[in-house]
DNA sequence: TCGTTTGTACACACGCTTGTGCAAGTTCTA
DNA sequence: TAGAACTTGCACAAGCGTGTGTACAAACGA
């Protein structure tokens, strides 16, 4: 029923290469075959059956890595003003742009909607707390409910960090000046927060 | 090489039907089969071939039409004021949701990336021209290059467009209020611009 | 009405992916 | 270095989607 825990040093090496790989082609194909996972990672498709149950074994690993990678971010923001944490959020999001753009792209899939949620649930939890905050202190916008403006924060993000490669774009306050204009900080007071906040 | 001209006024019926069943299922899954789709229209899977040569020919014309619709919006939006050409912008996508919704999932397809572009490609233009304007005179944000502000408004609109069901909310002014509040403009004051306008 | 057009039902070949069994080879580890 | 752990390559059955062929029923138009 279950794969054998590994014994030897280059089995755990290679389930690792395997989740890596994982994480990687399917932020690009969602549907992409086991072949072209093992491939990636240097393995035989065969060796892949030795690893995990089956596909969907390795995809409930990756969302399990999403979440707890997605887990420490929202832990690590406890800023005080929800404009510097939006700001935090952001950047730590941004650094982590590859599980993000793995995490969006298996969420598509009608299945896995939910697992993903799940997954993503303490960043969205934290989002929503923050966007409250700012709405009742009177910091972020208030023509719209908080919780619409956590849903437009989480696509404002979420585009910016699938649809700009970080590879080249060395612009991580791209991201932050997104989130805070689609939440209501003025664009033209975003950089003096951020600089104030770092002094 | 093509398919015959149907000479049935039920034949052109069940093509058109294929058509808009097709734009509703592919927006939902890009990779929906045949099957389901000509199910949809309720019609057999055998039928579909009377009518498409193949799959790629029908989801050429899918974005055909949407190329169609999104020609036609591009080309309605004239106002002067950039933000006023906005709010304009979001309103009319918003009333294509299926369409947008659609597009955005089948671009998702490698292969159909460019084809999907071409259609997008007016608006598009428009979208760019807008920023531009408003970036030379000083009423979006100067924070980033316009171009950018253009792939940010595009990300939101599209984001707002497909992740909420434009059924249960009647809200279309959420789209506008996303889409000028990333490209610069002060949240307080979307509302008073907007009814200043219809006025 | 009669012939044509269109749709349905069933079948088949083809290609791609999944999961498994097995023999043979390679690599770690004791 | 010997034995166990691990990987590989191949073959196979099963499932799913496409595209095509054929026979038969229904709808249409002159």
């Amino acid at each position: 029923m279950s794969v054998p825990l590994p014994r030897r040093k280059d089995a755990a090496h290679n389930r690792a290469a395997i989740l890596i790989a994982a994480v990687a082609v399917l932020a690009d194909d969602p549907l992409a075959s086991v072949d072209t996972i093992t491939k990636a990672a240097g393995l035989s498709r065969r060796a892949f059956y030795g690893h995990f149950e089956d596909r969907d074994a390795l995809i409930t690993a990756v969302i399990a890595e999403g979440a707890e990678r997605f887990n420490a971010i929202a832990a690590a923001v406890t800023d005080d003003d929800p404009r510097i944490a939006l700001a935090h959020l952001a950047t730590a999001l941004w650094g982590e742009a590859e599980h993000v753009h793995a995490a969006a792209a298996i969420a598509l899939n009608d299945r896995l909607v939910r697992r993903t949620a799940e997954a993503l649930a303490p960043v969205r939890a934290r989002l929503g707390e923050i966007c409250r905050s700012g709405y009742e202190r009177e910091v972020l916008r208030r023509d719209i409910p908080p919780a619409v403006t956590a849903r437009l924060v989480e696509e404002a993000a979420r585009g910016v960090i699938t649809h700009i490669d970080p590879q080249t774009t060395r612009e991580h306050r791209l991201a932050t000046r997104a989130v805070l204009s689609v939440a209501g900080v003025d664009w033209s007071e975003i950089d003096d927060l951020i600089d104030q906040e770092r002094a």
